[in-house]
DNA sequence: GAGTGATATGAACGCGCGTTCAGTTCAAGG
DNA sequence: CCTTGAACTGAACGCGCGTTCATATCACTC
């Protein structure tokens, strides 16, 4: 038997991205096989083949889909006014993002090392796109005089980290609603510059 | 033909530790293969056994040596005077440390996903542990009214993803010296708890 | 210098891996 | 209603995996 009713291309290559971005984030890609993947969009493994080349292509096309959205997301997003507004703004957008995407966002950094040296290079090219984002709001505010960082590079890399690691431990319904944790990571990033 | 001249157990054992420990940190735990350990260490894939009972415990023991390391040598830490300075002290600490071993971090808050729930659950232990002693001196600046936190817990985690951030983009011999690197996160630490 | 235990080999075990492909089923267009 | 092509199956490919074990070698003790 084959092609059981009601199937399409349509809707399977989505879920077979859906998926593969939960058992990766869940498991690790080099611990998921593409048997796991079938068994979760429930299709027999060789039809996975029918809309990715490989297992590799798979993990790029998420991480390079990720960051494609998050670097419109960033572009869509109002940062205005005055440079610790502006930072305050882009604090409060990356925590929100990310807690909106938690399996996306936990791919797209730990599996780094299991891309192939030129898909690697596609996706740190995105990344930091999107670290030189915030780079240019904090040079705006050394500038201005408002922002006080011996250098901005470090300061940048910092803040990521910092408001990236709020995806490590906040969990829906905990102590703290997203909007107090957003507020809060965003001030701790304007302190952290010395606005 | 067996036991090649000069062999040793007391030589052995650390040293598979130290090539599963490199190539776990390179390749991760799920993609890196007994055999490939054997090799680094010039072995067969069998003699492992003699120094591990399995592939999980061998990462596990990597695990749980790092973290006992890192509390022991936080204990060993004088973090003396006022919460400011020892916060201070904490981050040039923090920073010193994860620079000086790169692998072990990087292992040990990548793989937790490959630890079975009961290692999990001690690993977990440790790193707690370690976090607290930094929520003390949180807690303790707030007490005497030098830091302006709304949470501590929160502000916790966000400094040592802060500060733990510095393996990702530090590299020896780069554009700022280790000292500057401890001193400016230092300062950025401060700054974000309202010090 | 014989005996013993620690240290290692190398072959083997069953299994699951990523990937391919000939064949099968179904939806839709003319 | 027949044809066509997209969608999928199921079996197979060679390979490397973690782990075990009978066997071999060597360092050391007495």
């Amino acid at each position: 038997m084959a092609r059981r009713t009601g199937s399409h291309g349509e809707i399977t290559g989505p879920r077979i991205r859906a998926v593969a971005r939960a058992l990766f984030a869940r498991d690790g890609f080099a611990a998921v096989s593409m048997r796991q993947i079938a068994a979760g969009v429930g299709v027999q493994a060789g039809a996975l083949y029918l809309y990715t080349p490989d297992k590799q292509s798979l993990l790029f096309e998420l991480m390079r889909s990720h960051l494609e959205e998050l670097l419109a997301a960033l572009a869509a997003e109002p940062l205005p006014g005055p440079p610790a507004e502006r930072l305050a703004a882009f604090a409060r957008f990356h925590v929100r993002y990310h807690l909106d995407r938690p399996e996306e966002v936990f791919v797209a950094y730990m599996e780094l090392r299991n891309l192939n040296p030129e898909n690697f290079a596609a996706v740190e090219r995105l990344r930091h796109a999107y670290e030189d984002a915030l780079e240019e709001i904090l040079k705006a505010g050394v500038a201005a005089g408002v922002f006080r960082v011996p250098d901005t590079r470090l300061a940048t890399m910092a803040l990521i980290a910092m408001l990236t690691g709020v995806t490590q431990w906040y969990h829906e319904g905990g102590r703290l609603a997203r909007a107090e944790v957003e507020a809060i990571y965003a001030e701790m990033a304007l302190k952290a510059v010395g606005a």
